[in-house]
DNA sequence: ATCTTTAGGAACCGATTGGTACAATACACG
DNA sequence: CGTGTATTGTACCAATCGGTTCCTAAAGAT
């Protein structure tokens, strides 16, 4: 029919999920954007409205990424023990760092940022925490100690893990002194050994 | 020997905390500041020289008030048992959220935000972090059922305490379903009793 | 009363913000 | 081989950003 759009919007995303990932929501600038993207000004307005709708398919795109990733592995049937499961979970997150990415977790950013004042993208913040949370609890599901658990305190038990990872996460970005993550990650392994 | 400033510098850095605590640093700006504090730009820059010197004062500020208050409560003899003192913070932390603050801790916005690429901020934040763990080390010390640990394991838990929390007040101003935050703080007072 | 020194306030600064308008462009289809 | 249609890129927009300048008002010191 007409001119074919010369790059993929999927990519672009892409592109964009990392200029949000290190900057932040509001931290990223216009031109941080197009310049990260490598598209121009009308493009981007083109194909994704504006700024916080850019960042709300990013932050979709996060959750079928990273936290998909993340609830796979909670599930992964090759790691019997899911107790075992979620602290590959905490060690990944700790190996990040190590590894040199101090970016920390982009939904946790967005929950300490922009989420207070925006309702959707607190809305998108909350169902994907949500979504680990229950990630987490089926894993406890899978792990023989906790499955003796009676619901209530299972469920609870997640929640107090999805937040011990978003202040993991979170600390990661602030970059506090590595030792004290990975002492953190261990004392978890204590409480679920 | 000259004309004396008609605010308390004082009182004027208290009003800037208001204003980054619900704002963060970023979004903060300075026509906002300039209202919250109730003064000019020409007072402001010449009593604080600029936005990010007056934030560093601020977080000091922070520190001497809510990390002290923390500390204080963390060692506070008239409840004996430690474990209960560090309850005591964490449903603290809750009954922020029910009493409708949802501002979270500013420490923990700061880490998730400019922390990450400025080395001052960061370095307050890992310092008041740091006193606050180790509150809540010296806490378990107080505590009969972890005075018997050994100091790495200790020191461990202390981590995963920090770590916690901050991750607890971060879903906080994500404005996570407070049921969340609820079980997350009764399943820490599980693992500790 | 006068001098000195500083606070206060407003006008102003260039840079940057997110966003828009529009003309040039390139492809698909008739 | 036009022709229509969507994309692209650029120029531009007002608004706001953090910060500076400069003049006036005010008050303690002498």
């Amino acid at each position: 029919m007409a001119r074919p759009r010369t790059f993929d919007p999927d990519v672009a995303i892409e592109k964009a999920m990392q200029v949000f990932w290190t900057h932040g929501y509001e931290g990223a600038s216009l031109p941080d954007l197009l310049d990260g993207m490598g598209l121009t000004r009308g493009s981007l307005y083109k194909a994704f409205t504006d700024k916080k709708t850019l960042f709300l398919k990013v932050l979709e795109r996060y959750e079928d990424m990273a936290v998909q990733a993340g609830v796979t592995m909670l599930n992964d049937p090759g790691i019997p023990d899911g107790a075992d499961r979620i602290m590959a979970m905490f060690t990944g997150a700790y190996q990040r760092v190590t590894d040199g990415d101090q970016r920390g977790c982009l939904l946790c950013s967005a929950a300490a940022g922009p989420s207070n004042y925006d309702d959707e993208i607190a809305a998108v913040v909350s169902k994907s925490l949500g979504t680990l949370r229950d990630g987490i609890e089926a894993a406890l599901r899978a792990s023989p100690k906790h499955a003796a658990l009676d619901d209530a305190a299972r469920g609870e038990l997640a929640d107090m893990l999805i937040s011990q990872y978003v202040g993991l996460r979170t600390m990661a970005r602030a970059r506090i002194a590595p030792e004290m993550l990975r002492n953190a990650v261990r004392s978890v392994g204590v409480m679920l050994a």
